[in-house]
DNA sequence: CGTCTTTGACCTGCGC
DNA sequence: GCGCAGGTCAAAGACG
């Protein structure tokens, strides 16, 4: 299992409205192929408020040695942002206790993050994102910005990166109708802007949308060395770089500081690149 | 010295 | 209202 991590990084989206406690942590794995996948979902506890959360299974064979240091719980896989661990509690009905990240990438950033073992697959790691208050990841991505600070303290937590994608084909009509300015930096880091935004208005386009829309005018997939190193030629799927287009390298042309493990996600791209890739391969090799 | 993890206490939502 | 469970806080210590 561990062995496929490259094609793990392929991940499909469920709606998730039981909110069980049995379901809670493991039905997005079950529900789905194996390894990485992501789920929306929604707090159990905070169901009335409609907070969604975004679950990513990770193996976790990609995550040791990037910072076991004892720590028998679960890593967190790295997403390439400086992640806090404020809280570890054991939960219910799961040997694994749960340990609660908050996004340290900049003050005051609202983003959090829950990292638990899938108790069904305790080679699995299941991470919840939280996108209640908008993570202003966009501009943060695009310019490498202060908003997002490599030290090295974060960077222990960047040795793997879930890479995630999306399937909502109906949300790349929305993308398109409403692209994120992502040379305007000022306006996508403003907190204000992020937090003014309701769920009514973000659940259209994603309420995930600090999390999926990063670059919604491009079919750009920036694939990290990091997810090729180590893993032998059985997956060279993923061993790839996707062309990019003209205005996405113009786009990146400041980035020379983006961290190894930067991945730009586009929607619904991953998996049709990765069928045509591989068609592509068969036919000519 | 700044930032991190750890961990017990506290808070909050929900079911009964 | 009570108890349970999940989520957060904050102090203390570790680490680089």
């Amino acid at each position: 299992m561990g062995s496929r991590f490259i094609n793990n990084q392929f991940v499909s989206e469920v709606e998730d409205t039981e909110n069980s406690p049995e379901n809670s942590g493991d039905s997005p794995s079950t529900a789905m192929s194996n390894d990485t996948k992501m789920t929306f979902t929604s707090s159990p506890k905070r169901s009335r408020r409609a907070i969604q959360k975004r679950v990513v299974s990770v193996p976790i064979k990609d995550v040791e040695g990037s910072r076991f240091k004892g720590d028998h719980m679960s890593a967190p896989p790295s997403d390439s942002w400086a992640w806090r661990k404020y809280g570890q509690k054991p939960i219910k009905g799961s040997p694994y206790p749960r340990g609660y990240y908050r996004c340290s990438s900049s003050k005051g950033c609202p983003a959090r993050k829950q990292v638990e073992r899938s108790r069904q697959d305790p080679n699995m790691l299941l991470v919840t994102y939280s996108s209640e208050h908008n993570h202003p990841w966009p501009a943060s991505r695009n310019h490498h910005s202060h908003n997002h600070r490599h030290n090295a303290a974060t960077m222990r937590t960047e040795n793997t990166t879930p890479s995630v994608s999306e399937e909502e084909e109906e949300d790349q009509d929305q993308d398109q109708k409403e692209p994120i300015n992502v040379s305007n930096e000022s306006e996508l880091n403003s907190e204000d802007k992020f937090s003014s935004l309701d769920e009514g208005s973000l659940i259209n386009g994603s309420e995930f949308g600090w999390f999926t829309d990063f670059y919604p005018t491009s079919c750009t997939m920036l694939e990290s060395p990091i997810l090729t190193e180590d893993r032998d030629n059985t997956d060279s799927d993923m061993a790839m770089i996707f062309t990019m287009r003209e205005e996405d390298e113009s786009l990146f042309a400041d980035l020379d500081e983006l961290p190894e493990c930067s991945t730009v996600f586009r929607r619904g791209m991953v998996q049709r690149e990765v069928a045509h890739r591989r068609h592509s391969l068969a036919t000519t090799g």
